[in-house]
DNA sequence: GTCCATGTTCTTTA
DNA sequence: CTAAAGAACATGGA
């Protein structure tokens, strides 16, 4: 599940191996993942070099001298370089050749993932909140007020603050021993300063280790992240709580697990 | 064979 | 009308 964390991992080993390369070739095994179908991407590709990489939320964005091309991995999509003597996995959908002689491969099992051609940087942003490592208190603060939704199900809304997934948000309330239940306008200052902190804190020890492998995901030369060793609450259901030693307890919201220790982030009303 | 994992988008409900 | 909840998508693994 690629989250900012994830995401960013991909895009900095990116960054160095990428910058500067010319597409030399193009093979779409999959075009259902090209997004609009009528995208010729062979043709704004091949012969076009990448000038810069950057991340938006959960989107990798490369970028060419006329247009963009936005990644995003969806559930179980993987970026890689590869020499081309490299056997393709299954569900390679796109291989791209590069003027280095290797290849930008990008293999998605779940096809939840997508490849778009955008015209500007702007029309990257759209539909998505703000950057959660940029964001102050009083920004946060606002956002939560303009819903009385679940806080889990408010922070995995990306229009709303962007790139967080299901992993993070619960990490992020645990760390800010918050309930995930709590309706998002019914934090108060101090929590939601906590959160935000929690947050940022979540996510940059995430970076750091290189983002959380749980399923599928891997970086740009096929390694694991480590973050999935110190998850505090995800995908630890009845485990012993890394604070005191209560059972992680795990409930839905927004159709999706939540996982959080019912003594540290009790419901606060 | 059943159930579960989840990011996004579309549809339905309140 | 709007906000929020729910369904659908896809596929491999337990």
């Amino acid at each position: 599940m690629p989250e900012l964390p994830e995401v960013e991992t991909v895009v900095r080993a990116l960054r160095r191996q990428l910058v500067g390369q010319t597409v030399t070739c193009l093979t779409l095994h999959r075009p259902d993942i090209v997004r609009p179908p009528t995208a010729d991407l062979a043709h704004n590709l091949v012969g076009h070099s990448f000038l810069a990489i950057r991340r938006r939320g959960k989107r990798i964005l490369l970028l060419l001298d006329h247009a963009i091309l936005c990644i995003h991995l969806g559930m179980t999509g993987q970026l890689t370089l590869a020499p081309p003597t490299a056997p393709h996995k299954p569900h390679t959908h796109l291989v791209a050749g590069l003027s280095n002689a290797t290849q930008l491969r990008f293999r998605d099992p779940r096809r939840f993932g997508s490849v778009r051609l955008l015209p500007s940087i702007e029309s990257a942003s759209q539909d998505l909140g703000p950057e959660p490592l940029n964001l102050s208190a009083t920004s946060l603060s606002r956002l939560l007020a303009t819903t009385r939704r679940a806080i889990k199900s408010a922070l995995l809304d990306q229009s709303l603050v962007a790139g967080l997934g299901n992993i993070y948000a619960d990490e992020s309330l645990f760390a800010a021993r918050i309930h995930p239940l709590t309706p998002a306008n019914r934090l108060s200052p101090m929590q939601i300063r906590q959160l935000n902190q929690s947050i940022k804190r979540v996510l940059r020890r995430a970076i750091r280790h290189g983002g959380s492998s749980i399923r599928d995901y891997i970086s740009v030369n096929g390694t694991s992240g480590r973050f999935q060793d110190l998850h505090a609450v995800y995908a630890r259901t009845g485990q012993p709580c890394t604070c005191c030693h209560t059972p992680i307890a795990r409930v839905i919201v927004s159709s999706r697990s939540t996982h959080f220790c019912p003594r540290c982030q009790p419901v606060s009303c």
